[in-house]
Parts: C-alpha cells; structure tokens; sequence
DNA sequence: TGTACATCAGTGAACGCGCGTTCACTGATGTAC
DNA sequence: TGTACATCAGTGAACGCGCGTTCACTGATGTAC
C-alpha cells in the first residue's frame, strides 16, 4: 500500500502514516490478528520503540487500521453501484441499487478477506483476551451502513415498499449481508463449489431486497 | 462444565473429557483464542504434555470445543422452538417455529457470546495466523443450519411459499441470524441501548420470515 | 551569520510474559505364563 | 497364586518463539539571540 499523504520530512519524513499502510498491508495478508506493532515497525525499516511516537500503541494502531478498512469497503459499495445500469423505471433502479451495494460487500468481503475481517473486529485493550472495554469513545458511524440505509429510503419513498420504511431495516440488511460474507469467508460456506456459492449470495440478497420492501 | 461421561479410571479417570470441559468452559468465558492448551491441563491439574495423550495438540482441542458449541447452539434453538406455543392454523404455526429458531439463534449468540464464537472459528494449523489448511476432513453437517432448513421446507410444504423453496433459502436464513448475532456481539450494534437492539433483532427476523417466503 | 540551546524523532537493549511442543523419563496398571 | 514383563498415562524440564512495552539514550532538526 502506498503512502496516504505526503507530511513534513523530519527523520523518516512521515512514519505515521508509512505504519499505518504497513499495517494495513499486513491486516491485508491475514487479517487483524496479523496487524503486529513490531512487523509494521520492521517493513518501515524502524525500531518497534519509534510507533510509539506516533500511536498509543498496539490498539491505537489496530483501530486506525480498522477505520482505514470499513472505508475500502464503502468504496467498494460504491463503485459497485456506479456500475449498476440505471432502469427507466426509478423504482427498479433504486432496487438495483440496493442489490448493487449488497453485492459490493460481499464481494469486498470475499476478495480482501484480511481487509473485512480487521474492518469489524473489536479490539481487545492490549491484545489480552477479555471483556470489552467501557466507557471508548463511541463507535463512529460506519458508511457501509449508511450506504444501506439511504438505499432503503430511496427504496421507501418510490413506493415500492411501505411508506415509511423500519428505522432497523438497514440493520436487518447488514446483518444479512455481514453474515454472508462472514460464513463464506471462514464459515461453513468456506469450501462451497463456486456454482453454490453463487445460489447463496443471489438467494440472500433476493431475501433481502424483498424481505425489506415487506416490512 | 460437568464431565461428559465417566470412562474407564486408569490413572486421572477421564482426562480426554476433563480436557475438553475445560475447554470449554475456558471458550465460554473468552471465546476461541481463550482456548488455551495449557490453560486447559492447568484446571484439570495435570501437565502441559498430558494432553497431547489425548489430542493432536490445540487444533484437535479447538476443533472439539467447536463441535460441542454447535451442538449448544442447535440445543438452545430447539428449546426455544419448543416453548413457542402452537397455533391452529398450521402455516402460522410454521412461521411462528421459524422465528422461535431463528430468535433461540440469535438468543444463544447473546447469552453465550464466547460459546458462540468457538462455534465458528476457523482454527488455523496451530494457532499461527495464515492460509487456511487445504484437504482438512470435510466441515460435519452444522445442525442449527439443519433446523433453520427443515423449518424452511415446513413452511414451503404448507404453501405459504412457493411449492418448491430456493435449496439456499436455508443459507440466506442463516447469514441473516449469523450476521445479526456477530454485529450484536462484537460489532457496532453492539453499545445499542436494549430497545434498539429488540427492534433490530425483531426487524431482522421479520426480514427473514417474509423475505424467504417470496423466494 | 554564528552559536548555544531546546525539542523532537528516533535507537538499542532489556523486561516479563505465555504460548505450543518435544524430549527422555517414571510409575501405575493390566496381563501372560 | 506369584512373578516378570509390556503397556500406557502421566511428569518435569526445556526449547524456541514473538509479542507489547519501558527505559535511558542519542543524534538530527529547528530556533532565539
């Protein structure tokens, strides 16, 4: 991964942001339990001491990495849906839409499994095991499901579906399309011949789009 | 954990068993990556090397403590199924199962967190992060998937579906509640205060109910 | 323009930790004669 | 019934590993005068 932003040359010149796509490499190859302070430290060409300039440590990292990767997923989403055909009919696109954005996770899921997985894991305080920790700053709005959820309103307001669509209909939405791609990717779908594979996520995502418009 | 059953006392009386009580208590209290070998020895007071008398090491260990959880999970399912009153009218009895399931599902998933998420881990070659393991013995039939089809069917047959259901109806149900589960137990939904988290659970279930009707 | 100084971003060694696994072993149990 | 022996389920010490983190430090950069 490329440098995000060129900052001021001082000794490395801008090692924050060189960890970071270090890091973001590494939850790339296997995920966010690859995503070690000492290895990014080590592909930037850097002591392990000297991250500690620049983050509070391992969970500070793993955190910015994680923010970097539900990014890379909405742009997923998005370019999905920019490639979708539009339809004379407006209440056929925005279904499309829906279905677009829904095939642009999966398929994010599916091809930058590190990726996805770092995108919604949750952090342990040190890396220990353990209960979560109370009181974090709270979770910032994750644009996947934004995403979701202004479909579905744009779904609501043509009619297609009651007037006023479930507040938790994007909700429902996400869970469907998390789940997909989570059982696909490490779950029991993992070894299911493509063909299947394919029958699964149409199906799912039929369920979806018409078990929305239903609710 | 209570033993599973008494064996034959040579010199501990049933460690295979002990081992894997504790096990699984230990996924109950931290999930997967909490299933530690030497832990596991520790509580039973035996030593590290006992265990490998009994299993191929970590990964035969996990892989046991993730049977047993599926087989929790599908027990607390059908408990759920069979609290859910009956009805007169045998498709809205149907119905009323599948949600009973699917609620029982996503019931577990909350009570158990750590059970849960042994139950579908994906446990690398010997705990090393990294490609998963080819020609592994094929995944065994996952029985919650199993009542979450069969219910599918039983509506199908009465025809408040179409005659013949979707073969991955079953598999869109399940990414649903998977899904659903994971967002609720590490995800972002998972601070929702509790009537948010009711109205999402209840929203994705309807989601489920009708949207695998009109596949 | 030159110099003394403060600041800042890095280094290198070390700490403590706990893991999975292997080795050579021991002591109890069961068995053949 | 007694004894020699094989088997089996455990022990204890050690290996190598890599992690996150802290410590006292150094050397480069920027700055006030």
């Amino acid at each position: 991964m490329a440098a995000i932003s060129g900052g001021k040359n001082y000794h490395h010149g801008d090692l924050r942001n060189a960890l970071i796509c270090a890091a973001v490499d590494l939850a790339t190859e296997g995920g966010p339990e690859r995503v070690v302070l000492r290895e990014a430290a080590r592909r930037v060409g850097v002591s392990p001491t000297a991250a500690y300039r620049h983050f509070d440590g391992r969970g500070e990292l793993l955190r910015t990495v994680r923010t970097h990767a539900r990014c890379l997923l909405a742009d997923a989403m998005e370019q999905a849906a920019g490639r979708e055909p539009g339809a004379d009919d407006p209440a056929l696109a925005a279904e499309r839409r829906l279905a677009a954005l829904c095939r642009g996770y999966v398929g994010f899921a599916v091809d930058q499994p590190g990726l996805y997985r770092a995108a919604f894991c949750a952090p342990r305080p040190d890396g220990t095991p353990g209960p979560m920790p109370e009181g974090r700053a709270p979770e910032p709005e994750v644009r996947a499901f934004t995403l979701l959820r202004d479909a579905l309103e744009g779904l609501a307001r043509l009619g297609t579906s009651r007037p006023v669509v479930r507040p938790a209909a994007g909700a429902a939405a996400w869970s469907a399309v998390h789940g997909l791609s989570l059982l696909l990717l490490e779950g029991p779908f993992r070894r299911l011949p493509a063909q299947r594979r394919n029958a699964v996520v149409e199906t799912t995502l039929a369920m979806v789009v018409s078990g929305t418009r239903a609710l």
